[in-house]
DNA sequence: AACAAATCTTGGCATATGACAAGAAGTGCT
DNA sequence: AGCACTTCTTGTCATATGCCAAGATTTGTT
């Protein structure tokens, strides 16, 4: 018997319409995953049909350019989606590195599973289908920040926005993610605690 | 009678395994549209379940950004696929607009057609899975580029990969698409031309 | 505790790119 | 043909950021 009322899944599907009865049938379909520091959700080349919600710890997506550069492609923490959509919804080998930076404890849906409740509980497609959607255009506005913004606002915007985050990953991971190198990181860093 | 041998349809699906017993079911369900300099396939908030193959004409994805800034996100010619994918598959408002930098002939497929061919037709399946992941892809990796690339490296890569569009599209949308502006981009033609 | 390794900061200098403004070239319209 | 409008080029100067290398600080390990 599962005890949804005190479950961390509880927290994910807050406020989303979705009825204590429905999370009953959702929640099992769930499954708890621990990683390990460095340990690899998902490795360049593999398929992964699923994804997670992080309830503790901190994961990055990476990928090693043409020229060899490690390139921080998204940092996640507590009660992120961390997903590959092209692995997921086109079962296409990943271009990317999904690595823990931290032990941490994850919820893992597959892509069955997923599909079936998408199709058949309303209530669960709609917060879904906002989740994945909200987490898809956090990449593209970064990706539009990499041009439209400074580096510097870059950096207070991943600031406001994931505080935790900052505070718990490195800065060279960090500085990647920016788009900037640690070094310039630094001294932004600097500057605005001058201020 | 659909005249398949000769259809401009029959480029795209060359080479993939689709017979041409099953172009003649495929094909129909592809109707032309034209849109003249100027239009907008999609707009911002709207949601458009469809997506278009370009026969001839150019066209570009953009958003303005909080700033006022009027980024191009993506630049598209003929035989490329144009599609925003949470509009298609999350039913979600686009936060771009797509519009026609020129005469348009495109090949339009509804969400519906396209997921009951991708659930029926094997071969087509695959023929667009791996078109959609490729088309997913070039965006990521041009996401990267933006952080790991020089300008003048994004532009050779542009101009090695898609010449017809350097050649066709105002320097100032190639210019914001590559992250930079349009008289650096100038400079950088400049200095290639002296090599 | 002590050492090694990784991470972060700082300095000095180089350079890619931006901002602004003026002029040149190209395009479309009447 | 002529005019307005947009696009592209070029100059000058400012600046954000990179590169390299040296310390400082933190973290992990025995």
């Amino acid at each position: 018997m599962i005890e949804t009322k005190s479950h961390f899944l509880n927290e994910i599907f807050a406020s989303s319409g979705i009825t204590q009865s429905e999370l009953e049938n959702i929640i099992p379909k769930y499954k708890q995953v621990t990683f390990k520091k460095n340990d690899y959700l998902l490795q360049q080349g593999q398929v992964e049909k699923k994804y997670w919600f992080i309830e503790s710890g901190f994961i990055r997506s990476y990928i090693i350019d043409t020229e060899g550069n490690d390139i921080t492609f998204n940092l996640y923490g507590a009660k992120d989606v961390v997903i590959d959509y092209a692995s997921m919804f086109f079962f296409a080998p990943s271009k990317e590195n999904v690595q823990a930076l931290t032990e941490c404890t994850c919820w893992e849906i597959s892509y069955e599973d997923f599909q079936e409740m998408f199709n058949t509980i309303n209530s669960f497609r709609e917060q879904q289908r906002g989740l994945l959607v909200g987490s898809y255009f956090a990449l593209k506005e970064h990706s539009i920040s990499l041009i439209a913004n400074q580096a510097k606002e870059r950096y207070l915007h991943l600031l406001k926005e994931k505080p935790h985050i900052v505070q718990n990953v490195s800065l060279k991971h960090i500085a990647t993610f920016l788009g900037i190198t640690d070094t310039s990181l630094s001294r932004i860093r600097k500057e605005i605690a001058k201020e």
